[in-house]
DNA sequence: TAAAAATACGAGCGATGACTCGTATTAGCA
DNA sequence: TGCTAATACGAGTCATCGCTCGTATTTTTA
C-alpha cells in the first residue's frame, strides 16, 4: 500500500522534490496576494521561476497545488503545535494555556499568510474544501483533546460547541493579528487571548 | 448638486428601476453562491432574466454592480438597526444591549447572504475593498457611538481596539450563525452573544 | 401621433487563463 | 558509454468571461 490511489508511480528525482517545493512556495505567495480563484497558474509558475509546462509535471491541475500546499501546511502546523503540547497542558491554569496554544498558531499564521488566505478563500469548488478539511480537522481535533482531558465532565456536545466557537472566534480575530506591525502585536495578541479566555472561563474553569 | 460625477443623467423609468432591482436579487444569489470573481455578469443577467446588453445599460462594469448592491445593503441594515437603537440603549444591562445589536444583525445576515458572502470576499481589487467600506464604517461607527456613550470615560484607542475586537468576533462566528438550522439558532445566537458579552464586560460594564 | 428617449436583446469581440504537446536537456543506471 | 526516464520549456489550444454594438421594442414627451 505505498500508492493509494492508481497512480503510475512516477519516480521522482531530488531535482523534481526541490522543484516541487519551490512551485509550492510560489503558490503560497500568489495565493496569499490574489486568493486562490484570481492567481493563475502561469503566474505560479512564473515566480517559481519554471514554464507552465514544468508545473503541470509536477500537478495534474490547479486544484492539486492547493491540496499539495495545504498538507504541507498541515504538517508543518502539527509540528509547530506538537512542540507545544506537553502531557501537563491540560492542568495549565487557564491563561498559562492560552499562551501555550495561541502563541504558536499565531507565529505560525504570520509566517504563513498564504495558509489563511487559503482557509479563508469562499472557493465554492468541493475540492477545495476538501483541501482544507483537514486542516480544520487538525485544530478542531487538537482543542477538542485538550478541553476533553481538561473538563472530562463536560458533554459531548457543549464542549464541540464551545471548540467551534473558539475557533471561529480566532479564525475572526486573524485578519487583526496578521495585519499587526511587530510593535503592536502584543497588545493584540494580549486581546485576542482576552477575549477567548473570557468566554471558556466558564467552560473550561480558571485553573 | 443632484449629481456628483457628470453623468449625463439619463433618466430612469419605472420599469429601470425595477429591473435594476431584479438584477441586484440575481446578483446577491450568485456571488453568495460563487463569490465575486467566480460568478459571471452573464450568470447574472441570465438569473434575473435579462441578456447582458440589458444589465450594462444599468450597471457600467461588474465592479458597480457590487457596489450596488453593497449600497443597497448598507441603506437595509441602517435601516433595521435603526429601528432597534432607542435613546436608551447605552444604559441597557449589557445581556439586554446585546439582545438589541446582535438579533437584528444575525437576521439581517441570515436573510441576506450575499451580505457576508461580499463582505467576506477576498477580492484584492481596490474598488471591491472600496465598495466594503461604507459597510464596515457603519457597523464600525454604530458600536463605536454606542461604546462611547456607555462608558465615556474609557481612552479613543482601548474603545476603538475593543470595537474592532468585537466585529471581527462576530464576524468569524457569522458562518456558524449563517449556517445554523431554524432550532439550532436560539442555542448558537446565545452563545455568541456569550462570547461577546463575556469579552466587552470588563470593558463596558454589566450595568 | 410622431419624434425622442429608455429599455431590451443576443451574437460576437478581445482578453485571459487553465492546460497540452512536441521537443530539448539532464540525470540515473546497466 | 549508451539507454531510459525524469525534468524543462513555451508557444499554442480551447473554453470562459467581461463587455460592446447594431438593432428592435416600449414608454415618455411634445
Amino acid at each position: 500500500m505505498t500508492e493509494d490511489t492508481a497512480k503510475p508511480a512516477r519516480k521522482r528525482q531530488a531535482r523534481g522534490e526541490k522543484r516541487m517545493a519551490e512551485l509550492l512556495d510560489a503558490a503560497a505567495a500568489v495565493f496569499a496576494e490574489q486568493g486562490f480563484t484570481r492567481a493563475s497558474t502561469n503566474a505560479i509558475a512564473a515566480r517559481a521561476g519554471a514554464s507552465p509546462g514544468t508545473l503541470y509535471q509536477f500537478f495534474t491541475n490547479k486544484q492539486e497545488i492547493a491540496e499539495a500546499l495545504m498538507a504541507r501546511y498541515v504538517a508543518r502546523l502539527q509540528e509547530a503545535q506538537g512542540a507545544a503540547s506537553g502531557p501537563d497542558a491540560a492542568g495549565l491554569p487557564l491563561p498559562a494555556l492560552l499562551d501555550r496554544v495561541v502563541d504558536p498558531i499565531i507565529a505560525f499564521d504570520r509566517a504563513n499568510p498564504g495558509f489563511h488566505a487559503l482557509l479563508a478563500d469562499p472557493g465554492v469548488t468541493e475540492e477545495l474544501a476538501a483541501a482544507k478539511r483537514p486542516a480544520q480537522r487538525l485544530m478542531f481535533d487538537r482543542l477538542d483533546g485538550l478541553f476533553a482531558a481538561r473538563v472530562p465532565d463536560l458533554p459531548d456536545d457543549e464542549r464541540r460547541l464551545a471548540v467551534e466557537v473558539a475557533i471561529h472566534m480566532f479564525r475572526g480575530l486573524l485578519p487583526m493579528v496578521i495585519g499587526a506591525s511587530e510593535e503592536a502585536l502584543p497588545k493584540v495578541a494580549a486581546e485576542v487571548k482576552r477575549a477567548l479566555g473570557a468566554y471558556l472561563e466558564p467552560v473550561l474553569g480558571s485553573g
